[in-house]
RNA sequence: GUCUCCUUCGUCUAGUGGUUAGGACACCGGGUUUUCAUCCCGGCAACACGAGUUCGACUCUCGUAGGAGAUGCCA
């Protein structure tokens, strides 16, 4: 039997790590296995559905490069994978359940379903849940209630003895007492809608899914899960529960923790294939060594049996070195083509780039390379280049062990051997040499020399190579800096 | 509260009765370097605890503790 896997996310929110993960996993068990990969979207939720979630799951799966198998048609045709699309369906399955006595309508309101669960904990109750209030209403009362134009919810008859078990690829048989099963839950909510449970089940069977891989959060409502299965008469598809991805502190992964949505790990300069790299290394593993993995070995190598069981904590720094690492194997072109639009965005260059510019980024490019953890530090990185810097302030140019004399000296002379130098067009390299000469000359570190020449080119204590620098900047460019800064510092002597 | 699941370095993990418990990130040190990075070398650091089973347990069993999740007309 083929696989048939889904990723069936909701659209009420952006695309969450964890999603995205649960989605990776189900794609690459599909591909290892030569089997589908669908997608569905369980839109069921009015209430929290957004447009903008639903685009942002395109988005994301597009930009992960996660093709579906089948799935809902890109492009504002709507396909049967979408389950408001499917409505009557699910009213039909419902009603099916109803007619064999496997559900029943319920006119409770939610005001009454809040008073019982508040009850429950006042007592601290043991029994939970909806207390069944209307699980043998006759048709009598039933008529009284729809007198009074209350619509009812149809929820599902969980049998109060015996137990339910599943089993679970990676976490062996489940065991649930029945009675410990959520007492009735609504299948169909009134406003015709389906619930999770029951538009997945449905689906899924409808749709021939042969393995569920979803977060280990629904584990408890697996014995649910096969109770509905049975009431429909059908074979339950084979479980994996995937752990889960916590942050810090070991509670489930969100925003406290920092960037959880895919997008803002795709605006702030992440890799596609960084963040895929490592978002399946948590909770699974090839081997004890190997790490870098391309999304066409995982499409072969992935092996759902090497999925961790516990939990794991998502490690911001770990994805930083992957993406750096990625970013370095990039080609100068290709890394150029990502830049461009962070500097863009920071108006440091147009759209239309000029050959002057041009020449510009292709020296910038490999200065910058090593340095990037994100795309996005491009800016930082290169704002000295594209922006007029404020002249520093005058403690930045004193290195340790000097002082404002000594700097304001070092910086005009060193300045005299690089315009020189410059106007030579002497190798940098000896430049640079008699600029350590010169330090030596006047019995300070090499330091005390550079420090005030960086400051002065950059603004900040902290820069690319001087070579590079210079390079970018252009000589002019250069001196008027280096003017404007020996200018600054001899007012404050 | 009740139910279910989980437990190897700080973190991600390898390991399936006999290993100096391996790798990676982070961290610390060193080298390259005028700064910051990159790169290279080295170091620190773990089997939650307690009972069994066994000649022998990180590996098997049972308890304990700790953690997480569920307990919605959300998924």
């Amino acid at each position: 039997m083929s696989v048939r896997v889904r990723y069936a996310p909701s659209p009420t929110g952006l695309q969450h790590i964890g999603g995205v993960r649960t989605a990776l996993f189900n794609y690459f068990y599909a591909k290892s296995q030569g089997g589908d990969f669908l997608l569905r979207v369980e839109d069921t939720d009015r209430e929290r559905y957004s447009e903008e979630s639903l685009d942002d799951l395109y988005q994301t799966l597009n930009w992960l490069d996660i093709k579906w198998d089948e799935g809902p048609i890109v492009g504002g045709q709507y396909g049967p994978y979408i389950q408001s699309e499917r409505f009557d369906l699910y009213q039909k399955y419902a009603k099916m359940l109803v007619d064999n006595d496997m559900a029943y309508y319920c006119y409770c309101t939610p005001e009454r379903l809040e008073k019982v669960r508040e009850e429950q904990k006042a007592n601290k109750s043991s029994t939970q849940g909806y207390d069944r209030h209307c699980s043998n209403l006759s048709a009598e009362e039933r008529a009284e209630y729809e007198k009074q134009g209350i619509k009812p919810v149809i929820r599902l008859r969980v049998p109060t003895e015996g137990k339910t078990t599943f089993h679970d690829v990676l976490m062996g048989d489940i065991t649930r007492k029945n009675k410990d099963v959520s007492p009735d839950p609504i299948l169909l909510k009134s406003d015709g809608f389906p619930t999770y449970h029951l538009a997945n089940v449905v689906d899924d069977h409808l749709m021939g899914i042969t393995h569920i891989m979803r977060a280990q959060e629904w584990i408890p409502s697996g014995p649910l899960h096969i109770i509905l299965y049975k009431a429909f008469g059908w074979e339950p598809p084979i479980y994996c529960h995937l752990p889960m991805v916590m942050g810090k502190d070991g509670q489930k992964l969100s925003k406290r923790h920092g960037s959880t949505s895919v997008r803002d790990f795709r605006e702030k300069g992440y890799l596609p294939e960084a963040l895929m790299n490592y978002v399946t290394l948590v909770g699974w593993s090839y081997d004890e060594s190997t790490e870098f993995f391309s999304k066409e070995e995982l499409e072969k190598v992935f092996d759902i049996n090497k999925i961790h069981k516990a939990p794991g904590i998502f490690d911001y720094k770990k994805l930083d070195w992957f993406n750096g690492q990625y970013i370095r194997k990039l080609s100068d072109e290709e890394l150029k083509e990502k830049l461009i639009p962070y500097l863009v965005r920071a108006s440091f260059i147009n759209e239309e780039i000029t050959d002057e510019q041009n020449a510009i980024l292709n020296q910038l490019i490999p200065c910058v390379k090593p340095r990037l953890k994100v795309l996005s530090d491009v800016v930082g990185l290169s704002s000295f280049l594209f922006t007029k810097p404020e002249i520093a302030d005058k403690e930045m140019f004193i290195a340790k062990k000097m002082d404002l004399q000594s700097t304001t000296k070092a910086l005009i002379k060193a300045y005299e051997i690089l315009k020189t130098g410059l106007d030579k067009d002497l190798p940098f390299e000896e430049i640079e040499n008699e600029i350590s000469n010169l330090a030596t000359e006047m019995d300070v570190k090499v330091n005390g020399v550079f420090t005030p020449l960086r400051v002065a080119l950059t603004s900040s204590n902290v820069s690319l190579p001087m070579n590079d620098t210079v390079n970018l900047l252009g000589k002019e460019e250069c001196y008027k800096r280096i003017e404007r800064a020996i200018e600054m510092l001899e007012g404050e002597l």
